[in-house]
DNA sequence: TTAAACAGTACCAATTTAGTCCTGTTTGAG
DNA sequence: CTCAAACAGGACTAAATTGGTACTGTTTAA
């Protein structure tokens, strides 16, 4: 399982919170409140947000965060790359000599920079306006939703396995 | 950076020495040798590749690992699904319900499903052959690889730049 | 002036991952 | 038949990463 930081997930529950909203300024404290996030973790990320241009900052009393931009103008891609830097799959990238002059194979590597690209495409196809919960839909059963989410995963999983099941 | 174990990536370099390489048996004391990765970790990931189906083993003196099928057979995907289990970005799936249920907008995380799809779609049209460094120098499967996966994204970005190499 | 709120940094704890070790089990070769 | 080569499987340890904490600025509206 390919994961993702815990902190990108808070991240797009708190962004899609605040599209959802429709209160200008959040503060890091409210947004806590709201989201169930350690208020660090969100003060730490707002931060980030902020800094990455994806959230407008507000100092001083009555100050927070604020949404400017479109949700449909965000996208997922950028969300991760805010918080996790570029998007790669592996470390063999970028010229990164950690541990790779051990393996001389490893200039294959590259070769995972068309996967990556794939993926850097999937992300950047997908905006926080997709991430939301319908605006107007009014869905509160998660059960059902998650049962659909299995659905799709294991419609998915067609993935040829061959089984060569030793038997013993 | 979405990171992928290196374990994953040891497993790919592994495969495609095998693909590579003509001996049709290579025990996990060999791969240690030829790859530089430590052995437990090779036989660690063989046994799991053979495990997989990927891989067929040989009990035994003079026996060892084999690749039986074809390179171009092997997807990326089903190499990262057999050391990494289902492909998806959050842990927001599966019913998992660790520390969810503290959170109301969760699931609204189902849409990261939508991404993993697609990163699903972007490991399955990449085999294993496409990962080899050229052994038979008249493949350039890019081209066809990379419409390949727009293709299945279904969303045509600006991504089929004949970019490989994004190092500065 | 003051307090609310962001900005930044250093730090700790818990989890995860990579790697080690050891004890079976199978099986070809002598 | 015996032996050693090789896989099978599990328990364990060490290191790296991550998530969370704490504290000390800085800005600014009231």
């Amino acid at each position: 399982m390919i994961r993702l930081n815990k902190m990108t997930d808070y991240a797009v529950v708190m962004l899609s919170h605040m599209a959802g909203d429709s209160a200008s300024v959040t503060t890091a404290v409210q947004m806590a409140e709201d989201s169930g996030v350690p208020l660090p973790s969100v003060s730490k990320l707002m931060k980030q947000l902020s800094k990455a241009g994806i959230l407008g900052s507000h100092r001083g009393a009555g100050g927070g965060y604020s949404l400017d931009r479109s949700p449909g103008d965000i996208s997922v891609a950028e969300i991760v790359t805010a918080l996790e830097g570029p998007i790669a799959l592996t470390a063999c990238i970028d010229g990164a000599d950690t541990s790779c002059g051990s393996m001389p194979q490893c200039a294959m590597s590259g070769n995972w920079n068309q996967v990556n690209q794939a993926i850097q495409a999937a992300l950047d196809s997908v905006s926080l306006a997709d991430m939301m919960p319908r605006p107007f839909a009014f869905v509160p059963p998660s059960e059902k939703l998650k049962s659909d989410i299995r659905n799709e995963l294991q419609h998915s999983d067609n993935v040829g396995e061959t089984h060569i099941e030793s038997a013993s």
